[in-house]
RNA sequence: CGGGGCGUGGCGCAGUCCGGCAGCGCGCCUGCUUUGGGAGCAGGAGGUCCCGGGUUCAAAUCCCGGCGCCCCGACCA
């Protein structure tokens, strides 16, 4: 336990977690097992995602909708797979009004089915096509074991559903939403992901093809942050979703889907937190900057109080998220490691003696504060955020390939498995015996067959494993 | 479902072995003094000791049964 009472990372990371949500009043364990509240410092980082990540994918097209979160039981047995994967996790209505139903209700665990029935209703010829559609809704499976945000029994997403008259064209769809939610997650949450398709064994219950970002947690397990899936023509198919072709044919269509959940904010802690509490990044950050005003004598706390009051004054004209901590029961020093454990980016310190000299100490969250004039520091903090946003992304990527291994053999990756663990690049043969015999020995699972940009400069043309012909190359690594 | 840990004021814990007034720290309320890295003093509020049985003059403590939570693993975003 370190001295802010926040279990340390190198002692046990999932207490350090649990503790850091705890401290910054993120999140509390609700009365149902595997559920979670979702308190006002952990929702507004919340909404601050959804608007971005909103505005990213009208931008792109898309519109928003909502389905029912309870569906026909009958609607999930449609497509093979799909019932296959979900029917385990699901919870089901099968009482209500008093009278037991007729056919169960099953909670939506996503909502591909019940939206691709509707789908067959609106599209009739290609001209309605693409239909781009997404919902921000909540969605249930039945976990075996939950952890804060970063897998919970309900949970609070956006899914995107979209129908198209080609194939190329749906998997230009899937690829596209997989380069926004990466730059989502670069930009807005500073965290870097390496992008790629899933292995068969991996992908969604359903697709074609599933395409993910996974990030680098600090104890470098993988975190899938969000999937882009090429759906292919098997929901079209089990929901009789079809179109006229400009030729006169009919056709069914080709689908995607795609999602990024509330787990992000699990992935945000995990990228950048300390052993303080919360480092939250600027531009997802609730408050971006504090203003602590520190006063000895009553003469000096009116003129304090009023500089702060300009000060913050000056810093909301600038656009900027903030708060006036202008509580008199507590001390400076007390306000400051509250404020730190919260994850607030900056904050400004203005006493007397700043006052004198027209100056303020900036605070950053990373460490370190000097002295700044206070004339423009609307623009001086909008600076050091942009600087902080910056320094964590490359942070974090700093880390990850500090801890990105290639060319190990297989020993090699069973000695890094068993300590530290990391991503491994490497070849793979593509079987699906290496990989579950990978997985069973070393819990690491191959996370994505990386995009080319991420893959090595020399090539990888034999299985990492087996040591025989290689396919393709894949990132190996344990995952949340 | 297996393994481990735990359930005692809001939070963190001691007390349980060996039964005997329900305690400590933090937080909270009131007042005064304080305020440049977790303030001090004084006064105060707050408890079905997880639940149900049992043993006993007497149970947080012993016995039996149950429930819940956290961590690790199997399932998964």
């Amino acid at each position: 336990m370190g001295n802010r009472g926040i279990t340390l990372r190198s002692e046990d990371f999932s207490a350090w977690y649990n503790d850091v949500i705890m401290r910054a009043e993120l999140a509390d364990y609700a009365p149902v097992r595997g559920c979670m509240v979702i308190r006002p410092r952990g929702y507004r980082i919340w909404e601050l995602m959804q608007a971005a990540l909103d505005g990213m994918l009208k931008e792109t097209g898309h519109e928003n909708a909502y389905f029912p979160l309870l569906i026909p039981q009958s609607f999930l047995a449609k497509e093979a797979e799909h019932i296959a994967g979900f029917a385990p996790q699901t919870a089901v209505v099968t009482h209500a009004g008093g009278k037991e139903l007729e056919e169960p209700l099953v909670i939506r665990p996503t909502s591909e089915t019940i939206i691709y029935s509707m789908f067959s209703k609106w599209i009739q010829s290609y001209r309605d096509l693409p239909l781009l559609i997404n919902q921000w809704a909540n969605i249930v499976r039945w976990e075996m074991r939950t952890r804060l945000f970063l897998r919970t029994t309900e949970f609070l997403w956006q899914e995107g559903h979209t129908a198209h008259a080609t194939e190329s064209d749906a998997e230009a769809e899937a690829l596209l939403i997989l380069r926004l939610y990466r730059k989502f997650m670069e930009e807005w949450m500073a965290m870097p992901v390496v992008t790629g398709l899933k292995t068969e064994s991996e992908k969604f219950a359903g697709a074609l093809r599933t395409y993910s970002c996974e990030g680098m947690m600090q104890d470098n397990k993988a975190l899938q942050a969000g999937t882009s899936h090429n759906l292919g023509q098997n929901f079209s198919r089990a929901f009789d979703v079809q179109y006229q072709t400009e030729e006169g044919s009919r056709d069914y269509t080709w689908n995607t889907s795609w999602g990024a959940s509330t787990r992000l904010i699990g992935g945000l802690i995990m990228t950048h937190s300390d052993d303080n509490g919360l480092v939250c990044p600027p531009r997802l950050a609730p408050v971006q900057v504090v203003v602590v005003p520190i006063w000895r004598k009553d003469e000096e706390k009116s003129a304090v109080l009023e500089a702060g009051q300009r000060v913050e004054a000056d810093l909301k004209k600038a656009g900027l998220r903030t708060a006036l901590d202008d509580r008199e029961s507590m001390k400076p020093g007390a306000k400051y490691f509250e404020w730190e454990g919260r994850g607030v980016p900056v904050r400004l310190e203005l006493g007397p003696r700043d006052l004198a000299e027209n100056k303020v100490v900036v605070a950053r969250r990373t460490g370190g504060k000097a002295p700044s004039p206070m004339t423009d520091i609307g623009a001086t903090v909008t600076g050091v955020l942009e600087e902080l946003q910056q320094q964590l992304f490359e942070d974090a990527l700093e880390r990850r390939e500090e801890h990105s291994h290639r060319n190990l053999d297989r020993s090699g990756f069973i000695e890094l498995m068993e300590g530290q663990g990391g991503f491994v690049y490497g070849g793979f043969c593509g079987g699906a015996r290496c990989e579950s015999e990978i997985k069973e020995k070393t819990k690491a699972t191959i996370r994505v067959l990386p995009d080319s940009e991420f893959r090595s400069p020399e090539p990888q043309d034999k299985c990492m494993w087996c040591g025989n012909k290689a396919v393709s190359e894949a990132v190996w690594a344990k995952a949340y």
